[in-house]
RNA sequence: GCGCGCGUAGCCCAAUCGGCAGAGGCCGCCGGCUCAGAACCGGUGUGAUGGGGGUUCGAAUCCCUCCGCGCGCACCA
């Protein structure tokens, strides 16, 4: 049992709330627009879907995000912190499947409880600029901005073959399909061909891809992976004119792309996609009936298991032939499984003598492979493998002799003179489609006339608003099952549209918007959350780029790619100016933990939670052995990974909250780990956290009388002597630490470690009372940012006149941190042999002349020869003997 | 396979420009306090900085190579 706090106690749940309830009151952390951009600094987190309650990795980015918003404020900067709720998705109509719950209410108790759980942690959000995506106000917005998009060709419609998830009964995007599978329920995705919207993100590949090497401030992970998934590659189309058997030249042609222009003259068959829409005019009756038997073959497998590495290359000769346009030879055409219809123009010239898939190809079916690349200095010779480098042509009629890259463009030059071919850049890059078949999403602002087709909404017939009363049974979209809504306009009246020849029935569009949509903006929205117009530009680019965004790196290449096109569609619709969304962006790791689990007799496995199970430890502390509490019998100590639920290692924040105070968990959570890093969550450091804001309070409390009767040491360290000296030595040292650890990484764990230094060195009976106030008045400072609520209590019994934000982060004084003297190690031959203390005044040749006259120096050298004698100012004298 | 990152004490992690390997915390151990325990206070660190090689007066740090782990991409022509 917990005794009962004194009055005198440390007691976190009492002041945090009390604390909590004041930056309520006055309205804290609102910030102005209209402040000099120099002195304004925008930290957002990546905002949270709302699922029911926190778990550790919101609460460890907010925590990261609110140490930096708290300092940049005790820095003098007018820091814009806000937060919201990506609040429209799928979760929320699983809900409503599972459960009964509307996808709307479901969504808004989270929200509730949710925003409960980020005031009790105490983070400093501008909450007067709050929403959720699935505000009616936000979501309208999003339409309107739509609309524009629509009016600048930025989105389009085509059917397409998308990504069908069998467990959502929904496409998916790229993004979401992991190893072929649902990245959400893990089910089975499958190819169909539905009509969709799409948004032209390949307008921006170019810029997409260049602007990556002009964010410095972004993590060289996230920069790569965007980077590989943009996928520029610069090559040439080729045509090549299809031939009969016979090998005469017919009307068509298929063209193909190709990074290896210079191998033409290796080329001995060409491939092309089995679903490739040419096939049917091309193939030959004679063989039709065996390649659409191969193409019915390649679509039953899915995509990731026909593209998958291991997958075996097939292809089926398609009974046609291409001319290659430089040796007007004739080659047979195969359908093959690895060609992909829609990268590049979904046909391949191979090489196989310059390609491994090719090579594979060749030795497969029996067709020739012919070298015309070798590596420089290399003969030609049989060839064991593919040689896919660049080199010297071979056997390649005029181009012979010429080195790869002149190949490349000579024979470019050559194809385009003839108008056969033209240098080309192709994109890995896809168009972003947007179409999702739910419920809980923005609808597509759209309706279909009965005769004109799709046609755009008019302004003036905005917000298109989701329909209240929607039955979910999990099968298909509900939106789409309404009895009323596709067909009833804003007024209550049947829909229609307005043609030349009059009103013409009509109805709505039921897809809704990818979740991505909302949250692509609303970094932007923030800055103008109350304005009537989708955004604001004045504000929009004052407060844009923002300074510091952190998230997850999961995000990398989702989120963060959309957003980043988003912003310039905006700008080039005339909300922004700003290109780039994200000026520096911080991904933090994981939070992790030990898993106890153990095998089962039928091979599954059982999982334990940490107080089922019982550690022993070897003298040293080393854990050697496990066993369940229960049973007695041995359990497996996992590896650290991240926490989950089905591994029974998750630890809940609330939980953590009630038992220790929000302070301690921010201040474990920063201090564990630097922010990057994947954090190891130990409850026994949680404790030792625990113990030190205990100990912070205590030293405090117990000494009010002598911190709060006068002011702190304000003098030069050199006019002290003894432990005073020491301490004030010591505080300038610590403010220069945490500092640069702020502004370099925020490193906050080696800014907490120099503030237990510091606190350590705190001996009230040992110090004058200006110098014990100055180290508890700078402690206070230092930690604020990162347990604000105890520094905010302690500091207004020392201060009542302004609280500690105000009082600001400390500066320090360089001169003060150093003694006068210097004690140098001194390395003989690159050993440490000795050390002598000289006067820090002491620099170069006086420095040198003392050191070489120094007794124990002449010691050292006696007997040898002096090589070399190094002397680095207050690091290090090196001498070299021999 | 390719790309990015990481590897320091039993564990989590520090170490500005290449300059004495150790700041802080946890665990363990010892001691104080206590009838006793918890809490609290004090004390307590011997590692080839993952292996090998190189550059240097000097390498955890820079370069090469290998090993291990994590993440991403993966038939993109």
């Amino acid at each position: 049992m917990q005794s009962e706090p004194t009055p005198q106690s440390y007691d976190p749940a009492t002041i945090e709330v009390a604390w909590q309830a004041i930056w309520e009151r006055d309205r804290t952390h609102e910030v102005a627009d209209d402040l000099p951009r120099s002195q304004c600094y925008y930290v957002l987190e990546m905002f949270p879907y709302p699922s029911g309650k926190l778990h550790m990795g919101h609460v460890r980015n907010y925590t990261i995000g609110d140490a930096v918003a708290r300092y940049k404020r005790m820095r003098g900067f007018h820091v814009l912190h806000p937060m919201g709720w990506d609040s429209f998705g799928l979760p929320a109509e699983q809900a409503a499947i599972e459960r009964g719950a509307h996808p709307k209410a479901w969504t808004y108790e989270n929200i509730s409880y949710m925003r409960g759980q980020l005031k009790r942690m105490g983070f400093s959000y501008a909450w007067s600029r709050e929403f959720a995506c699935s505000d009616p106000g936000y979501a309208a917005r999003e339409q309107d901005i739509f609309l524009d998009l629509v009016e600048k060709g930025l989105v389009y419609r085509k059917s397409s073959m998308v990504n069908w998830s069998t467990g959502l009964n929904t496409v998916l995007a790229n993004e979401q399909v992991i190893d072929g599978r649902c990245w959400r329920t893990g089910t089975l995705v499958v190819q169909k061909e539905l009509p969709q919207w799409f948004m032209r993100t390949t307008a921006y590949a170019d810029e997409l891809l260049a602007q990556t090497h002009q964010l410095p401030g972004w993590p060289e992970a996230v920069l790569t992976q965007q980077r590989n998934w943009i996928g520029r590659s610069q090559g040439a189309e080729i045509d090549f004119p299809l031939a009969d058997a016979a090998g005469r030249p017919l009307a068509e042609k298929l063209t193909v792309f190709t990074t290896r222009p210079d191998t033409i003259f290796g080329v001995t068959f060409m491939s092309i996609a089995p679903e490739h829409a040419a096939l049917d005019s091309i193939v030959p009756a004679t063989h039709r009936a065996q390649v659409d038997a191969f193409r019915d073959e390649t679509r039953a497998v899915s995509a990731h298991e026909r593209t998958g590495d291991t997958a075996e290359k097939k292809g089926c000769f398609t009974g046609a032939y291409v001319i290659n346009p430089l040796t007007k030879e004739r080659v047979p055409l195969y359908a093959a499984n690895f060609v992909l219809a829609d990268y590049g123009t979904g046909a391949v010239m191979a090489v196989p003598a310059h390609d491994e898939r090719d090579f594979a190809f060749a030795r497969k079916y029996g067709i020739p492979i012919r070298q015309v690349i070798v590596a420089d200095g290399a003969a030609a010779g049989e060839l064991e493998e593919a040689f896919t480098g660049v080199g010297e042509l071979i056997a390649s009629a005029g181009f012979t002799g010429m080195r790869s890259d002149a190949a490349k463009e000579a024979i470019t030059a050559k194809l385009e003179g003839d108008g056969i071919g033209r240098g080309t850049i192709t994109w890995r890059l896809r168009d972003w489609g947007i179409s999702r078949q739910r419920y809980w999403g923005n609808p597509i602002p759209f309706v279909y006339g009965e005769r004109s087709g799709a046609v755009p909404l008019r302004k003036q017939d905005l917000p298109v608003t989701l329909p209240d009363d929607v039955r979910f049974d999990g099968i298909g979209n509900p939106l789409a099952k309404h009895p009323t809504w596709s067909t009833t306009g804003k007024d209550g009246q049947p829909l229609t549209v307005r043609t030349a020849s009059g009103p013409e029935p009509a109805r709505r569009e039921t897809d809704t918007m990818d979740t991505f949509m909302e949250s692509s903006w609303y970094f932007a929205r923030f800055t103008c959350a109350d304005d009537a117009k989708p955004l604001d530009r004045r504000r929009v680019d004052h407060w844009l780029p923002v300074d510091l965004y952190i998230g997850g790196i999961e995000h990398a290449v989702l989120h963060l790619l959309y957003a980043r096109f988003f912003q310039k569609a905006l700008c080039d619709i005339g909300y922004s100016s700003v290109r780039e969304p994200f000026k520096r962006l911080l991904c933090q790791g994981m939070v992790c933990m030990e898993s106890y689990s153990r095998e089962l007799p039928d091979g599954k496995r059982e999982w334990f939670y940490p107080d089922e199970v019982e550690e022993t430890h070897d003298d040293k502390g080393k854990v050697i052995a496990a066993r369940a509490r229960k049973d007695g019998a041995p359990v497996q100590v996992g590896r650290v990974e991240k926490m989950s639920k089905s591994k029974r290692n998750t630890v809940d924040p609330q939980q953590l909250i009630d038992t220790y105070g929000a302070d301690t968990a921010r201040l474990f959570i920063l201090f564990a780990a630097p922010p990057e890093r994947d954090l190891e969550w130990n409850p026994d450091a949680v404790v030792g956290a625990n113990r030190f804001l205990k100990r912070l309070w205590t030293l405090v409390t117990d000494h009010l009388a002598v911190l709060a009767a006068g002011a702190a040491f304000a003098g030069h360290a050199r006019d002290l002597r003894g432990a005073d000296q020491t301490v004030v030595r010591k505080v300038h040292a610590t403010i220069k630490r945490a500092t640069d650890a702020m502004e370099k990484d925020f490193a906050f764990n080696t800014t907490i470690a120099a503030c237990m230094e510091l606190m350590n060195e705190l001996k009230p009976e040992q110090l004058s009372p200006p110098v014990f106030t100055l180290g508890v008045t700078t402690l206070l400072r230092l930690l604020a940012p990162m347990v604000p609520h105890i520094c905010h209590e302690l500091w207004s019994r020392l201060d009542a006149s302004r609280d500690v934000t105000a009082a600001g982060w400390p500066g320090y004084d360089a001169s003060q941190i150093d003694s006068d003297l210097f004690e140098y190690p001194v390395q003989v031959n690159g050993k440490l042999r000795s050390k002598i203390t000289l006067a820090r005044s002491l620099t170069g040749v006086a420095l040198e002349e003392v050191v070489r006259g120094h007794a124990e120096i002449q010691r050292l050298i006696e007997g040898k020869t002096l090589r070399k004698l190094l002397v680095i100012h207050a690091k290090i004298i090196t001498l070299v003997v021999g």
